[in-house]
RNA sequence: GGCGAGGUAGCUCAAUGGUAGAGCAGUGGACUCAUAAGCCAUUGGUUGGCGGUUCAAAUCCGCCCCUCGCCA
């Protein structure tokens, strides 16, 4: 056992397709983050799944006249469809509807509930006495009193803006069946944010020093300035889990109450479907254990803030709730490296307006490794980024063909033809060569640097600086004019090249998986570095559900040894014919591309 | 309205008080192993605006403008 580390990922909401602003802004980190911790050989679990409850499920599920459990396996089954495609290595991706996250999530809330965290309060919310329901905020439309705008939803006004007190609505209609809602009493339980502030806030000061200044001053400020008040974490909803206390039938967990619970329930089934139902103890109760937790900007509240309140009102009671006779607390945040947005052609993404490049869609026409290069450099880290088509191509074909794709085959192929596909004998290095791989293999401290700090761009664009430093000694050492002069020279060079390749291929491959494999195999390597990814149908009590494991099978990663470190090339082992790791884009695609985006 | 992040070359970004830099695009050149790819050289900036502190400001302070997120 080797230093565990969490990579707890954003669980996307299981009601809308999957886009490139998702995926750069926490799926794609989270998976470069999850291979270059597993190349270093330490427990690496990274754990996601499709957000199943909530209104926007039960919304779409009305329209299309279905039910929400057909509407969520719909999307989880579209989610683990790209995440496969694209090569998102994570060991379980789940759904909050099961038996497991309902047991895990009542298990949490009794733990806060008997530490005092939690209070009841009641509230008028809006009833249909027609469908004898409560109407969540979105189903709600009225005249807003702040514009006079009808057709106002009760919570916000998408006319001017402003977010609504349901209850001075004007006018309500029901959007289900156009009838008049009343205000009905109702209780609900409270977490209190108030009780935890102080834990809260030292949390996020021991931690400042390193964490995205956008992150950490937003949630202190926020703390210093207006405090943290009670929030309701039940619903009178029936979709989703139902409150473990007697006499409060009919009420749920509030989804986002619920759904961060899912990165430790996660990792219990985890352990459950490896036959190790204490394994997650390893990741949660272990203060060893780093957790990293990738998301959004919009979701830094939850996670600065909520998720640490709820796991330090937990303490030792949800271990103890789990049968543990020396119960310890659950593990903090380790970093919460959230991202900004990604914007499309300058303007804001939009699903509805469907102003957006989806995940699949992409994947029809192009491979993964280009999205993830152009999603990798282009990644939100510090401020708002742009997906722009012009730029996927040019940096496709300058930076991944030219400068990347190219230097492999290349060289190569000038060894594959010139030294029947064995690897040649260079003798003694001479003083370029050595200066050259000197140059290479500091990029295994510097690269690893900028992952560490969660500097993705850069440590890509670094790897990448490295790649050109290839190009640029095989032009001064020339091979295909040494090799007419003396072969042996020529040997030198396409060694060190070939061994500079080797390297480059681990240094890329938590960004470009695919194509590394792909150097790998004509390296002449018979393991893969990485596992797959393989889907499992689980039955429980509740329902059935799938789970996409990562399974390592017998890759270099399988066991726990660190790999990142740059080991020699053996002289005179055998390699295939090489073949083109990237494909070079005609110019005519940013038309085609730019033309289908609706406007 | 409150909290926070961002605004630097045509584009994408670096630079935490000490001569504003890199990549791409543009322009010029020599090479040919390679997907006509790679390499060398080079043009280009009122650092969003105004004011202040300082020997010295992209950087520190104040006010304003614009974009985005969270909250009310």
């Amino acid at each position: 056992m080797t230093k565990p580390v969490l990579v707890a990922v954003a669980w996307p909401y299981a009601s809308a397709r999957i886009h490139v602003g998702n995926i750069t802004g926490a799926y794609l980190p989270a998976d470069i983050l999850a291979r270059y911790h597993r190349l270093r050989g330490w427990d690496v679990l990274m754990v996601s799944g499709s957000d199943s409850h909530g209104t926007p499920v039960t919304v779409r599920a009305d329209e299309e006249n279905t039910t929400p459990e057909e509407v969520y396996k719909q999307y989880h089954a579209d989610f683990i469809a790209l995440f496969q495609k694209l090569g998102l290595t994570y060991d379980i991706f789940t759904s909050t509807h099961t038996s497991n996250h309902f047991d895990v999530s009542s298990k949490l809330f009794l733990s806060l509930k008997e530490n005092g965290y939690l209070y009841t309060e009641s509230s008028l919310q809006w009833y249909s006495p027609q469908q004898e329901r409560f109407l969540p905020d979105r189903y709600v439309e009225g005249t807003c009193y702040f514009c006079g705008k009808t057709g106002a939803r009760s919570d916000q006004c998408d006319n001017c803006g402003h977010l609504l007190e349901a209850e001075k609505l004007i006018d309500p209609i029901s959007k289900i069946d156009g009838s008049t809602p009343e205000l009905r009493e109702t209780t609900h339980f409270y977490l209190d944010l108030e009780k935890l502030q102080d834990r809260v806030a030292d949390f996020l000061r021991e931690r400042q020093d390193y964490w995205r200044p956008n992150v950490v001053r937003q949630s202190l400020g926020q703390i210093e300035t207006e405090g943290l008040h009670g929030r309701p974490i039940t619903r009178d909803l029936s979709w989703g889990i139902p409150v473990p206390v007697e006499g409060w039938e009919g009420k749920c967990m509030y989804v986002w109450f619920e759904a961060v619970i899912g990165y430790l329930s996660s990792v219990v089934e985890w352990g459950l479907l490896h036959g190790e139902p204490d394994a997650w103890r390893h990741w949660w109760t272990n203060p060893e254990a780093e957790t990293l937790y990738c998301i959004g900007k919009d979701n830094i509240p939850f996670h600065a803030i909520i998720w640490p309140a709820e796991l330090i009102g937990v303490g030792e009671s949800f271990d103890a709730r789990m049968g543990n006779a020396q119960p310890e607390p659950l593990v903090l945040p380790y970093d919460v490296p959230a991202n900004e947005f990604m914007n499309l052609e300058g303007r804001k993404l939009s699903g509805s307006k469907n102003w957006a490049v989806w995940g699949l869609d992409f994947l029809e026409s192009y491979d993964p490794d280009p999205m993830r290069y152009y999603l990798t450099v282009n990644m939100p880290e510090t401020r708002d980024s742009d997906w722009d088509w012009e730029e996927f191509y040019q940096r496709n074909n300058n930076e991944l063909v030219a400068t990347w794709g190219n230097l492999a085959n290349r060289v190569l192929a000038f060894a594959y033809k010139n030294w029947e596909g064995k690897v040649p004998e260079p003798g003694e290095l001479r003083e370029q060569d050595v200066v050259l791989l000197e140059t290479i293999k500091a990029g295994f401290t510097s690269v690893a640097e900028l992952m560490e700090a969660v500097k993705l761009r850069a440590a890509l664009s670094e790897t990448m600086r490295l790649a050109t430093e290839v190009n640029k000694y095989l032009d001064t050492s020339a091979p295909w004019f040494e090799i007419k002069q003396d072969k042996d020279q020529a040997a030198k060079s396409i060694f060190t090249a070939m061994q500079a390749i080797d390297w480059l291929k681990l240094l890329f491959s938590p960004f470009l998986p695919h194509t590394s494999e792909k150097l790998q195999q004509f390296l002449g390597y018979d393991k893969p570095l990485f596992g797959e990814l393989i889907t499992r149908e689980v039955a429980d009590d509740l329902s059935t559900h799938t789970v996409m494991l990562y399974e390592p099978g017998d890759s270099m990663t399988a066991k726990s040894i660190d790999l990142w470190e740059p080991v020699e090339l053996a002289p005179g082992k055998t390699f295939l014919q090489p073949s083109p790791l990237f494909q070079k884009l005609d110019h005519s695609i940013v038309d085609e591309e730019r033309a289908k985006l609706g406007h």
